[in-house]
DNA sequence: GTGAAAGCGCTAACAG
DNA sequence: CTGTTAGCGCTTTCAC
């Protein structure tokens, strides 16, 4: 059906062998320019377009990375996967999205679908529901490049960007008991993130630093990070009906943030909820709630560093064994 | 450095022949059940994954297609990707994103990078700021397989799939002038996507049914689907002004409808905010926005029957001449 | 400055 | 039931 023109087919036609076609199309200094010039129209004219998968078979390489999210329809994740792009395309890099949904089996299918050659490497910023690794510890054991962002895994001996989790949910929780709240809750994301333990430190941070005593019946984990609405539903309604509801609450994720202030929405008129400071980076949420605090997260910047590392991993010749973590400033956004 | 296992690797240390192990793996009947077993036993000791770019070459088609939106944090494209991944994994595809941002030059940029056998197919959704479309034609002329999705090329011969717009437009507008609004607005999209005018039929439609005149000045443009906030704001900065302002708004997208909302909320109180109705596949909007009436589109669905129809149009052996275009019902969804 | 030939990993005739 | 061979399109020595 669809059958593209071949290197052959220009070599034919313009009586070259097709090694000299291609290193005319390659602007090798070897050819006359004259040559050159004749191949170049030729392949233009007849909307000759080198053929990606041979290309890779012969290099082994694909030139193209995985990027591994739990879902694109999240602030963060989007302009994290803007950034990401607006390296690889200068690079020469195609980027293949894919998303767990924040599902172990979903992650584990998609990781071993992307990997073996059909990548180069991949970026990934884990699930909510894993817990096990061995899927990805082995394709790095086996040599795949790999960097983590945002949600990163301990001792795994790579690259990885992630922000300033902790000092940014310090803020948020300070700027809540700025405010002069006394009794705030914490809506976490699932247990074993590494977002999830630093998001909560800075949090205990903040009441610590406020003689606040820190209330463990205050702190909810959201196992699937959200993703099934009920979890939050229920998470809101076990703060209201506690003897002493909270006045206000911190959120861990963007999320998280929507899920909560929804769930806030269909149980009590707008003038009784709890004052909301959270983690997001959607442009409309904090105008359409307002006294919405938020934490923003560099996710532009933070894609574009992950994908840097990336392909210095997978451009180094030789083995790379000093690792980088990054950790990138978060912003607070008051109104 | 990353050296994955392959079938001579295989063949070599169970000293069978490199087809022999192929046909083993692809569980041909002509092999040998104990030979099979041992093929199958070593591979998964070994880790073995057959490489896809080999095989693709082999193939003369890489399993994998193309989707063009303009953006992915958009609940309608989320939820057609999601739906379009739901066929393609299951048929073996593997699905590659691509974001135009509505702008004409990513678009083209773009689809060329997906074309040319990296991809067997292509799914499309126009960019809002398309108008030349010869890019498209010129891949379609070669055969290239497309479907359009949502936002359709007039006078392209192929499959499309769309939401009833017309009708889900007429709705939105009767539930306003239903509640008593007589001053009813539309926000529309950029003028030369097929949603916009289908969906401002709608819109006339129901003011004519309700002898409503139809009010030229009451229609405002957006260029760049609301990628631009600053041109959402300057249409409510001129709903505002107006010598007899609006009392409602038929807003015609999700991404408009977010970008129309915020803008009211930066320019005044939520208590003198006209009514909104619009287009949206979005979860929570309608629940952080009191009284916001929704269009909801079929949009896991949309995905779904483009891929099916993708498929069709890749494995049919001969050129398909009769095509077909699909239209889904909207919902509407009142509060 | 150009060509011939080999090979990336896989598969499908064709042979046996 | 298994092996031999050729070739997908491209690149890169090695010759000339």
């Amino acid at each position: 059906m669809f059958k593209p023109i071949t290197i052959k087919d220009i070599a034919h036609a313009l009586e070259l062998s097709p090694s000299t076609v291609s290193r005319a199309l390659s602007d090798s200094y070897e050819i006359n320019e004259e040559t050159k010039k004749r191949v170049i129209e030729y392949a233009e004219k007849h909307n000759y377009r080198r053929n990606p998968i041979a290309s890779s078979l012969r290099h082994g390489r694909s030139y193209s990375i995985g990027v591994v999210v739990c879902e694109v329809a999240n602030s963060f994740f989007s302009q994290a996967i803007d950034g990401i792009e607006s390296v690889a395309y200068g690079k020469g890099y195609h980027v293949i999205i894919s998303q767990s949904h924040d599902a172990y089996e979903r992650e584990v299918v998609n990781i071993q679908h992307l990997a073996n050659r059909a990548v180069d490497g991949l970026l990934i910023s884990m699930s909510a529901e894993t817990k096990d690794f061995s899927h990805i510890l082995k394709l790095h054991e086996q040599g795949l490049p790999i960097v983590f962002f945002d949600r990163v895994i301990d001792d795994f001996e790579t690259h990885t960007v992630t922000s300033d989790n902790r000092k940014g949910a310090k803020q948020a929780t300070l700027s809540l008991i700025d405010r002069g709240f006394k009794k705030i809750a914490h809506l976490a994301n699932a247990p074993h993130l590494s977002i999830t333990a630093e998001r909560l430190e800075g949090y205990e941070e903040a009441l610590r630093q406020c003689d606040i005593p820190l209330d463990e019946s205050l702190i909810r984990y959201c196992h699937h990070g959200g993703r099934v609405q009920e979890e939050v539903d229920e998470a809101a309604r076990y703060f209201i009906n506690l003897r002493e509801k909270p006045d206000a609450i911190f959120v861990a994720s963007d999320r998280l943030s929507m899920g909560c202030l929804s769930a806030y929405n269909k149980l009590m008129p707008r003038e009784s909820h709890p004052a909301v400071a959270g983690f997001s980076n959607s442009d409309v949420l904090d105008l359409l709630q307002p006294g919405f605090t938020c934490i923003r997260q560099p996710a532009f910047k933070m894609g574009q560093v992950a994908m840097e590392m990336l392909i210095q991993l997978i451009e180094s010749r030789y083995p790379v064994y000093d690792f980088e973590n990054i950790v990138l400033e978060t912003e607070l956004i008051q109104r």
